[in-house]
DNA sequence: CACCCGCCTG
DNA sequence: CAGGCGGGTG
């Protein structure tokens, strides 16, 4: 989906916030093909099909193999249109340098907005306690004074009186904190709604109207593959709310937990809240206690829990906005004390990639101060590699500025904080890292991926993560590559972090493949950039190129033999709503094959989508 | 001249 | 996927 996954340049971004989102107006393919500003202006969405300067080159391919004759122009537009404008509903045509944050307006929140719902959650969760505090205080003096009484039978009216006041007190703070809970959880929700808008909205809305034939049915599907939302498509909205009691005990949802807590009903004789009261039993005094420390504590559960899983995503978002606050690695080692709960995609990362980071699974949960420690394992520390940038200090959730990208990681599997310094090329490291073949490709080097202009892909558009272990199994007989390629499971043994390595390793052809879904043309800058483990010569680089033209033939074969083929069916001049992109369809299943061999990658939704828009086109301008 | 591209071929 | 070729560009 389109998230924010794209910001990744942060000067820019902090000038104009979806600037990423903003078109290459660029004119000038090779001028721009080594300039490494250009990388960061790369459209969030749909490197395969976005149109960067390939589009250019896109249609001078098919002027030169004759195939869509003046339509380079055309193509441009149209593409920057549907990739710029419908998709993003931004697009800045030509060489407008419209910011592209307009389009946040009114339905992306502002950071400010997220800072001051996260201080009034906060608010009312310290307010609640504080209250729930004093009440208890008032209730033990209240129990001191009621045994008084008995002894005082002169002031037992008094007391009686008291009591019915006292009584009617719990009633009103009763409903006090009742209300606070309502509002809360309204707050909670709207919380939420904020979070998917901003991570899963936008796509989704788009979606709905540019579906068409990728039904709902598909898009479920697709949708399935995903335990968790933000990690994998990050199209889907919040489920909690829509989900029965019953079904929340799962771990489903983009909170999880709280949805359990959320969903629960303040009705009949329901366990409420977890807080083991019925209706009834809280009616009496000593209920009353016990339901307002029941009260207090879900309370606090709830709101702490939303916090932090809106702080984590947040900060999944947003690295360096966490990179000096406790609060992930807080709340992760607090709340997330059930590890059945963890979606089987942690599961799967949790194995393959967090032993790269972190070497010792003690070191899980260590507290902050030893993170420092973890240093020496991150890329960060090695000596030979360039420092990366360190983030100004951030407040506690400082505006959506920095745009750096933060793998996600097991909730219960806290990861050191130098990680959080990671940017949007952990991402797609990450990603990568959870290849059946990353374990032996993946130097530490291989993940450092610091540069900060380069555009990776947005993992939202690489889809779900979903290695089988018949995958695992089966990449192991991936065959090594030619002169330069030497074997890509045994050279990482020889790759100590921060070195290089001289050829090109068939985990550095499927990194390519993966990449040429983000870039068709990728600068050798940027080739640099993603593979910062390679030592770059004239041979490597020509072979790197080498390899994205041949990966560019074959998808614009492929398109362009689809979209013969709809011609031919007369879909020509159909609406592309007629047009059935979906995973049944030869296309998909070539493009799949071809680039996502190991199905190492759900495709999700939005990239049939992007293919559709794209085949529909150029179906339609065959037919002309 | 170096570099990159698309195209063709194997 | 690589090699070779011709062409374009700076």
């Amino acid at each position: 989906m389109d998230s924010p996954s794209d910001r990744f340049h942060q000067q820019l971004s902090q000038m104009c916030p979806f600037e990423l989102y903003r078109s290459l107006p660029d004119s000038n393919p090779s001028s721009h093909r080594f300039s490494p500003g250009s990388l960061s202006s790369h459209p969030l969405f749909s490197p395969l099909m976005h149109p960067n300067s390939a589009s250019q080159r896109w249609g001078s391919f098919r002027q030169r193999q004759g195939l869509f004759p003046g339509l380079l122009v055309d193509d441009d537009v149209s593409e920057e249109d549907v990739f710029g404008k419908r998709e993003f509903a931004v697009g800045a045509m030509g060489s407008s340098q419209r910011c592209p944050g307009e389009r946040g307006q009114g339905s992306c929140p502002d950071p400010g907005d997220w800072g001051q719902d996260f201080a009034r959650v906060k608010r009312l969760r310290m307010d609640s306690a504080a209250r729930s505090e004093e009440e208890t205080r008032r209730e033990g003096k209240r129990g001191r004074k009621s045994t008084a009484s008995v002894r005082m039978d002169e002031r037992k009216a008094a007391e009686q009186a008291n009591r019915r006041e006292s009584r009617e007190g719990r009633k009103r703070q009763r409903q006090e904190l009742k209300l606070q809970l309502e509002e809360t959880r309204g707050k909670l929700l709207e919380l939420q709604h904020k979070v998917w808008k901003v991570y899963g909205g936008q796509a989704d809305d788009e979606k709905g109207g540019e579906d068409g034939p990728i039904n709902l049915d598909e898009v479920a599907e697709m949708f399935s593959d995903s335990d968790d939302p933000l990690i994998g498509s990050g199209f889907s909205p919040p489920r909690c709310s829509s989900k029965k009691p019953n079904e929340t005990n799962g771990n489903a949802g983009m909170f999880p937990e709280t949805s359990v807590d959320l969903d629960l009903e303040l009705n009949g004789d329901q366990v409420w809240l977890g807080c083991s009261l019925v209706r009834g039993e809280w009616e009496s005094a000593e209920g009353g206690q016990k339901f307002a420390q029941a009260l207090k504590q879900e309370l606090a559960n709830v709101v702490a829990q939303v916090i932090d899983r809106v702080v984590r995503h947040y900060a999944e978002s947003d690295p360096s906005a966490v990179t000096s606050t406790a609060v992930p690695q807080e709340t992760s080692m607090t709340l997330d004390l059930n590890p059945d709960r963890r979606p089987r995609i942690y599961v799967a990362e949790q194995v393959e990639a967090l032993p790269l980071i972190t070497k010792s699974p003690q070191d899980k949960r260590a507290p902050i101060a030893q993170s420092v420690h973890k240093d020496l394992l991150l890329p960060q520390a090695n000596p030979s590699l360039a420092p990366l940038p360190q983030p100004p200090l951030p407040a506690l959730l400082p505006p959506r500025s920095k745009e750096h990208f933060l793998p996600s990681y097991p909730p219960d599997n806290p990861v050191p904080l130098p990680l959080l310094h990671y940017t949007m090329q952990n991402l797609f490291t990450r990603s990568l890292s959870s290849l059946p073949l990353h374990k032996n490709c993946l130097s530490e080097s291989f993940m450092d991926f610091r540069s900060h202009n380069s555009a990776f892909p947005p993992l939202p558009l690489l889809g779900q993560l979903d290695p089988s272990p018949s995958d695992r199994a089966r990449e192991g007989g991936m065959r090594g590559g030619g002169a330069g390629v030497v074997d890509g499971g045994d050279a990482a043994l020889y790759l100590a972090a921060g070195s290089s390595q001289e050829g090109l390793s068939p985990c550095h052809l499927k990194k390519a493949k993966l990449m040429f879904f983000h870039t068709r043309y990728p600068s050798s800058s940027t080739l640099k950039t993603y593979f910062p483990d390679v030592k770059f010569n004239r041979c490597v680089t020509s072979q790197l190129i080498k390899w994205f033209s041949n990966f560019r033939e074959f998808f614009y074969i492929q398109m362009e033999r689809f979209a013969r083929q709809a011609a031919r069916e007369g879909l020509a001049s159909a609406r592309e709503s007629a047009l059935h992109l979906g995973r049944d369809t030869e296309l998909y299943r070539i493009l799949n094959m071809h680039y996502n061999k190991s199905n190492d990658y759900q495709v999700s939704a939005c990239m049939c989508t992007c293919v559709k828009a794209r085949v529909v086109r150029v179906t339609s301008q065959l037919c002309v």
